[in-house]
DNA sequence: CCACCACATTAAGGAATTGTTAAGAAACCG
DNA sequence: CGGTTTCTTAACAATTCCTTAATGTGGTGG
C-alpha cells in the first residue's frame, strides 16, 4: 500500500483525537499531512504550506468552517485546492448550504477512515475542477437552485422549506434512482434523528404541490425517484 | 409494523443496564440479541451465534473492545460480520486504534435508542447495497434497470410493479435456466409466505403483457426461462 | 375423437402501500 | 416573549397490487 504520493493535504479540526485520527490515515496512505486546531490557524499554515486538499470540520471555534472556506477561496495561490468539509450534524448545515462557499465535497461524522481515503483518492482522481456540482440542476423546465433555496417551475419561481428543497435536490441530483424512505432520511435527516418514514410521504407531497407532479415518480413498495423527463 | 428481520446482533457491555436497554430496543425491531459481559465471554458467543453485527463498549473489563474486535476479525466466519463499537465521550481517544483493527462505526455514549436504531439500520442498508449483482441487465432490446426499477423494450419504457420486476430480473439474471414454481417462490417471494404456485402465472402473464411474449418462454411441466434472443 | 392435464387468462375480493389532511410540537424571527 | 412558518405524527381515504379461484384453451395419449 506504500504508494508514493507527493499531495499535500490540510487536516482543520479543534478535536485532537480527530486529527490524529486522520493525520494517522493519511500519513499511511503516503499523503503529506499538516493539521490546525482552528480557522484562523488554518489560514496560516495553508498560505505557506499550499495544500491540495482541506479537510475542514464545519463546526470550530474562533472562526467556523464555512467562513475559513470563504477565506481560502480568496487566496489566489488556493485557487487549485480542493476543500472538503466534515460533519456531525445534519441539521446545522446541510450539503447545500456547504456546497455554497465552494466545498468540493461533504463527509458526514463519524468518520470511517476507509471510506474517506477512498473519497479523497475519487476527489483527486478528477484534478481538474471542470466537474464541480453545478450551483444549479436543469431538467426539462425545472430549474433548481442552491445558493437561493428556490425552484423555478417552467419561469415561475417557488420557495421551498429546507427539508422539501433538500428532498428534491437529492432526489434531482441522482434522476431516476429510486431511494428508499430509509435511503431518503439517512441521507437528508441525517442518521442520528429518527423520524417515522412516513414522514418523506408528507414531504413528497408539498414538493409536488409546489413544483409539480411530474417530477417525482412514486416506485411502490420501493421508495421515490425523480424522473428526468 | 413487525418487518420480519433475520439479523443477529451480538452486544458486548459489562454494564447490565445498557445491556438491557439495547436488547429491549433490538428485540423490539425484530433482531435477533445475544448479550455478553466481557470480551472473552464475546468472542465465545461470537462463534457460534456468527452475528451480523457486534456492538461493542470499548472500555470493559477482562478483555478490551480493541482486543476483542481484534480477535473476531481473525475468525474467518466472522469475515462479514460489522463491529460497531459504544464509546462515552471521554473515551475519544481509542479512535484511531479502534478503526484500525477494523471498525465500521462507532456510537457515542449516552445511547439515544431511537438514533441508534437509525445509525443500526444505515449499517445493514449499506451492506445490502454492496452485494446487490450488477444494477442492470441488457439482452438485445430488453434492458431491465434495477436502480429506477424500469424495464425498457425497444426502447419504450415500461414500469412495472414490484413482484414482476422481481420476477423478470430473477429470471434474466440466468437467461435459458428453468426455474419451477417453487424456486420462484422461494426466491423472490421468501421462505416465509406461503402463496399457491399458480400464483406465478398471473405475474408471468403480466410481465409478458407489459414486455411482450418473447422473452419468458414455458416448459411444460417444469417451469419457466428467460430467453434471451 | 374425447378425456385429461398443464398452462393461460380473467375477474374479484382482500391485503398492502401510498396519498392527503389536520393538529400539535418544534424551530424561527423579529 | 408572541406570531409565524415548518416539521412530524397519526388517522383516514384512495389507490394499487397481490392472491385466489373459476373458467378457457391447446395439446396429447388412449
Amino acid at each position: 500500500m506504500g504508494k508514493i504520493q507527493t499531495q499535500k493535504v490540510l487536516v482543520v479540526d479543534d478535536e485532537e483525537p480527530i486529527l490524529e485520527l486522520l493525520r494517522y490515515n493519511l500519513e499511511k496512505d503516503g499523503y503529506q499531512v499538516e493539521t490546525a486546531v482552528n480557522g484562523v490557524k488554518a489560514i496560516e499554515i495553508a498560505k505557506r504550506f499550499l495544500p491540495d486538499l482541506v479537510l475542514l470540520d464545519i463546526m470550530m471555534p474562533v472562526m467556523d468552517g464555512v467562513e475559513t472556506c470563504r477565506r481560502i477561496r480568496e487566496i489566489p495561490e488556493l485557487q487549485k485546492t480542493f476543500v472538503v468539509f466534515l460533519t456531525a450534524r445534519s441539521e446545522e448545515y446541510s450539503e447545500v448550504a456547504a456546497f455554497d462557499v465552494g466545498a468540493d465535497d461533504y463527509i458526514m461524522k463519524p468518520i470511517k477512515p476507509r471510506a474517506l481515503m477512498s473519497r479523497i483518492q475519487a476527489i483527486f482522481r478528477r484534478d481538474s475542477k471542470t466537474d464541480l456540482p453545478s450551483k444549479t440542476i436543469e431538467t426539462g423546465d425545472l430549474k433548481i437552485d442552491r445558493t437561493s433555496y428556490t425552484v423555478t417551475v417552467k419561469g415561475r419561481e417557488v420557495a421551498l422549506p429546507k427539508k422539501e428543497f433538500e428532498l428534491l435536490y437529492f432526489l434531482a441530483r441522482n434522476p431516476n434512482k429510486v431511494y428508499s424512505r430509509e435511503d431518503l432520511l439517512a441521507n437528508i435527516w441525517g442518521t442520528d434523528v429518527y423520524v417515522v418514514p412516513r414522514t418523506v410521504d408528507v414531504h413528497i407531497r408539498k414538493v409536488r404541490e409546489k413544483v409539480g407532479d411530474d417530477y417525482i415518480t412514486t416506485v411502490k413498495g420501493v421508495g421515490y425517484k425523480f424522473s428526468g423527463n
